[in-house]
DNA sequence: GCGTATCAAG
DNA sequence: CTTGATACGC
C-alpha cells in the first residue's frame, strides 16, 4: 500500500496539479491539507474520475483536510469527535472550539487506521497562535491514544509545522528555538509518538537536507531553503512493513506551486 | 497611416494579448484606455522592442491612457492642460479636478493631432458619476476646438462610452435612454463632433450590429449582445482620405479577454 | 465577470 | 510570495 501526504495550498488553486500528480503516482491514499475550501464546494468530480473515493472535512479560506482512497474507507470521522464520548478525559467544550478549525480527518482502509493532519502553525513561539498548537497537540495525543485502542495499525500523516530535529531544517542554528523548531513543539510531537509511532521517512533516509516545505519568500526553494515538516508516523507493525519511504520534489518545481511537496510511504 | 484603439482593461494583464496583436497588425498608432497603472510601471520595454514608442498618462487602479507609435510623437500633452494656458474659457480648478483622473493624452505625427480620449463611464443616468461624465464631455468639447486652431488635421478616439445611435447596441428598445445610451450623452457627443468631425466606421459600413464592447456578465459576447462605444472621428481632410475602418473581434475571442475589442482606420 | 487594492494568514 | 475574502469600479 502506497499512501502519501501533501499540503496543497487549496485544492481549487491546485487542482490540475493533484490530478497530474496522481496520474503519475497512482498512490492508494492520498492525505490532503490545507485545502481550504468548505465541503460542499470540494471539487470532488476530478479525483472520482480518476478512481478516488473522496472524505472532506473543509471550511472557508484556512485550513481544510481531505483523504482521496483507490478503496472506500470504514469508519470515517473528523476532528476530534471520536474523543467526545470518551468521558473525563478532555473537556468537551474545548473540543467543540477546536473542531471549529477542520484540521483532522480518519478513516480505515484494511484494517489501517490513517489519521490525516494539519497541525496549527503556531505563528511564533509565545504568541497566542503558539499556545493554541501546543493545546491542540495534548488533544492530538489523547485523540491518537483512543484511536490506537480501536486500530493498532495506524498511519498518521499531515503537516506537522514541526521540524522534529536539526536534520529538519536548513539552518538549524539559526532556526532551532524559532517557531517549527522549538524544544516546547518537538516536546509535544515527541510525546505523541511515545504512543508507538515511528517517522516511516527515517528508517530509509538518515541524513539532513530532505525537506518538504520551502517558504514562497525569498527564493527559498531555488536555494533550497527548506524545512520536513510533512510526515508520515506508523505504528509498529507497520513501521516494521515499510519498504519505501520518499519526498518527491517535481511538484514543487512547477509554476504556482504549492509551497509543500508530497511525501509518499510504501509498506 | 494605420491607427486602432482599444481599451485593454489593464495594460499589465493584457500585455502578452496586446504584444500579439501588434505583431499581427503592426498599425502606426495604437491608443489604450484603462491601462490601470501608474507612468513609472507601465510595460514600456515590450512595446519598445517591437518598435513603438510609448507615452503614457496612468493612475493607480483605475483609468490611465497611452499611446503607442512606430514613429516618435510630436507636443504629446496630457490631460486638459492646454486649456490652463487659455484664459476664461474653462475654469481653472475645475482642470485641476478633472485631471486627478487620467483620461486624456495626444500627440502629433505627420501634422496629425492624434487624441486618445477614456470618456467617463457614468454609472447610471441621473447619478453623480453621470454629472461628470456631461460635464467633462463639455470641457472635452472646449478642448478639442482650442486644439483645432493649431492642428487642423484630427484623430480623435478612444472609449466614449456612447453608443451614438441605435445602430450601436443590441436591444435599443431596452436600452435606449439608459447609460451610454441616453440622450443628453449622445446630444454632448454630437455637440463635439459638430466642431467638424465624423465617424470614420460609419464612413463604411452603415447597417447596426457591429460592437465593440460586450459586457463580461451574462456571457454577453457569446450572445453578441454589444455596444458600439469605441470610435475613431476624424477632421474633414482625413475623413475624406479615409480608405478603410474596422472593428477586429478576434482579441475578445482569447481566454481572459478586455471586454473591449480593437478598432482601426486606415487614410 | 473581471479588473485592482487591501487585509489576514502562511 | 501566495492564497482567499472583501470592497469597489465598470
Amino acid at each position: 500500500m502506497k499512501i502519501a501526504t501533501w499540503n496543497v495550498n487549496s485544492v481549487r488553486t491546485r487542482l490540475e496539479q493533484v490530478i497530474d500528480w496522481l496520474r503519475q503516482t497512482p498512490v492508494d491514499v492520498l492525505c490532503l491539507q490545507e485545502t481550504k475550501v468548505v465541503d460542499a464546494d470540494f471539487p470532488r468530480s476530478p479525483f472520482e474520475h480518476l478512481g478516488y473515493y473522496v472524505y472532506t472535512s473543509g471550511q472557508k479560506s484556512y485550513n481544510g483536510v481531505a483523504i482521496l482512497c483507490q478503496q472506500p474507507l470504514q469508519d470515517v470521522s473528523t476532528g476530534f469527535a471520536p474523543l467526545l464520548v470518551e468521558s473525563g478525559s478532555v473537556e468537551s467544550e474545548l473540543l467543540v472550539a477546536l473542531d471549529e478549525q477542520k484540521r483532522v480527518i480518519t478513516g480505515t482502509l484494511d484494517r489501517v487506521r490513517i489519521v490525516n493532519l494539519y497541525v496549527p502553525n503556531g505563528a511564533a513561539v509565545g504568541s497566542e497562535k503558539y499556545d493554541y498548537k501546543l493545546g491542540w497537540l495534548k488533544v492530538l495525543r489523547e485523540y491518537l491514544r483512543s484511536q490506537l485502542l480501536v486500530s493498532p495499525a495506524m498511519c498518521v500523516c499531515g503537516d506537522f509545522n514541526i521540524a522534529p530535529d536539526e536534520r529538519d531544517l536548513h539552518d538549524p542554528d539559526k532556526l532551532t528555538g524559532q517557531i517549527m523548531a522549538s524544544e516546547p513543539e518537538r516536546q509535544a510531537l515527541r510525546e505523541i509518538l511515545a504512543l508507538g509511532f515511528a517517522d516511516a521517512f527515517r528508517k530509509f533516509i538518515a541524513e539532513g537536507g530532505h525537506y518538504s516545505w520551502w517558504d514562497y519568500r525569498t527564493a527559498a526553494f531555488r536555494r533550497n531553503l527548506g524545512w520536513r515538516i510533512d510526515h508520515l508516523y506508523l505504528s509498529p507493525e507497520l513501521y516494521q512493513q515499510a519498504i519505501a519511504c520518499w519526498i518527491d520534489p517535481t511538484p514543487r518545481k512547477l509554476p504556482k506551486p504549492s509551497d509543500h511537496t508530497p511525501v509518499v510511504v510504501e509498506f
